[in-house]
DNA sequence: GATATTTATCGTAACTTTACGATAAATAAT
DNA sequence: ATTATTTATCGTAAAGTTACGATAAATATC
């Protein structure tokens, strides 16, 4: 049987696959848009300027948030969101990186 | 009834979502990055190094081919693989204003 | 305590993605 | 002509995504 050397993905290539997957749909990237404009902001602000219904809303938030590219603080009884810089700039150095 | 400033996304949000889910997946960002290095490439040489099977890999680089990202010529029996640069570029520029 | 506001979650329908094996199509080699 | 090589496509199963309305949970206000 021949050996066909066929070798996992780099960590690099999962890890930016994570965040591509984070940016492949227009509403989470005009959420990313608004957050990267205005640093902090309400969910319902979100909300009201997306052509979706909250629940949908509220699931690309979720999204966002799993990719660790944001996170939400609870400001009773409202949510404020903002971008992780951590993540972000990790995001940015991957994308650099792969564009070269 | 309260009017809803619900407005469409731009043409960049919707251009660089259809990339981003392009880049969405390990197998495609290995495959990129292959044929960036190698400026050119055998469809058989990329499945050669990806564990999946030569179907699925098939499969992959259509849908890369469909987001313009890369184009195949046909050099029978083989088909050769090779990055768009037009596409690329422009890909490239999406991302970077995104990061600012 | 009852009501209003805000957001997350549940249930669910329609659709898409990912993977595989099998097969077809196109050409090259014997 | 037959056979081998290479790649795309078909059929299909399992899982994931996207959207919505309804509802729950948490807190503030009356």
């Amino acid at each position: 049987m021949s050996e066909n050397k066929k070798v996992d993905y780099t960590e690099d290539e999962i890890r930016m696959a994570r965040y591509a997957k984070a940016l492949s749909h227009p509403a989470r990237l005009a959420i990313l848009n608004i957050l990267s404009t205005q640093s902090k902001c309400f969910c319902g602000d979100i909300v009201s300027e997306l052509p979706l219904a909250q629940s949908t809303v509220s699931q690309h938030l979720k999204e966002l948030k799993d990719s660790g590219l944001i996170h939400g603080e609870i400001e009773p009884p409202k949510v404020c969101y903002c971008l992780n810089p951590t993540e972000w700039y990790i995001a940015k150095k991957l994308f650099k990186k792969f564009f070269e």
